[in-house]
DNA sequence: TGAGAGGTGTGAGGCGCTTCACACCCGGTT
DNA sequence: AACCGGGTGTGAAGCGCCTCACACCTCTCA
């Protein structure tokens, strides 16, 4: 947990696949601050861009949980992918994926303001959970620095919006735990 | 020149390969704004995403200027595909290109000013143009309007910092178009 | 020749977000 | 016990950018 697994800049002769634990992908800037791109769970697999086309590492990774990880090196995979043409479509489709979800974040960004941009990832962050471990009851732990490093938001901002949200019903905030009371005021929000 | 090639939405069951002219692939908003997100040419494909997932396209793409296409419809590419793994590796390896480009959007959105990337794009698109069509006195023609949906910022905020520029000596207009007299000055503010 | 459309220049006012400053609460450490 | 670090709540001040409003310029087209 904590620990550093590559930086932006490195050069990428390997990808990994997250057997167990949680990775987070984040983009460092000049100033010191962090925007979180990502966060891959188990069977997920990053690292793909900078092993295919040889370049520098695209942002940091680094365990935000404690992890086992796969390093598939370069020439496994290329030898891989000569093998099975499958597995290389599979590939493509992964990368679609992605160009998608980031795609949306340049939109978010372009067009979204911070209350509706929180909202978004509220959401998102409790399908994902519910989806892991289904906790009918979705509470949400995340602190509200880390909620401003998702959003690109200053700690300060989240914490108002979500005091608003909170004292118009919209969520409840217990035990350091966000849940949501009124899904749809949400959905609307963002 | 203007036409409407695809939507944002349509299914997309086709990708396509530029073989004259200009593609601007551009994001709509829920209030009639637009993020022009790239601008391709000759010998660029794009809608590769969402024929390669089947799902829908992911932004509107419309001609700049006249152009000549070639459509490449799914069936014929997942035969080629199955046939030539070479051309599989390629695409991956575009796809990655544009997987950094998008990703570097999100950060400078995240990080970057409005002036700072209004500074950027100008680069950008001086570099690309003196690629395509080597003009040694580079003055870049685009209206203030078009440049402020790519930087996804107003009409009037590019005006004022182009005026800044020119004031400072940075940059000079004539006959609407923009030329960089001081290049390391611009650098440094991107 | 005059009208309109599209591009440019500029100021006033306002909203959203950041930064800074500070107070509070809780868990762990010594 | 006293103490710290980390997370939380909140207000004041300030800045960046947007919107609105308006003037002007240049083309094109009837």
């Amino acid at each position: 947990e904590g620990e550093h697994i590559f930086a932006k800049g490195d050069p990428g002769n390997s990808m990994m696949a997250v057997l167990k634990g949680r990775v987070v992908i984040s983009n460092p800037s000049l100033d010191g601050r962090q925007l979180v791109v990502t966060i891959f769970r188990e069977s997920d697999v990053f690292g793909e861009i900078a092993l295919l086309d040889g370049k520098e590492r695209s942002a940091d990774a680094s365990a935000a949980t404690d992890c086992e990880l796969l390093v598939v090196p370069r020439r496994s995979l290329l030898r891989l992918l000569g093998q099975q043409p499958e597995l290389c479509i599979e590939l493509l489709v992964v990368l679609c994926e992605r160009l998608r979800r980031t795609n949306e974040q340049v939109e978010d960004f372009a067009f979204l303001d911070l209350e509706a941009r929180i909202a978004k990832t509220l959401l998102r962050l409790t399908r994902d959970e519910k989806g892991a471990s289904s906790t009918s009851r979705l509470g949400l732990k995340i602190s509200q620095r880390a909620l401003g490093e998702l959003v690109g938001g200053s700690r300060e901002s989240v914490n108002k919006h979500l005091q608003d949200w909170k004292r118009s019903g919209i969520i409840a905030i217990e035990k350091g735990s966000i849940l949501i009371r009124d899904l749809e005021a949400l959905t609307d929000l963002a």
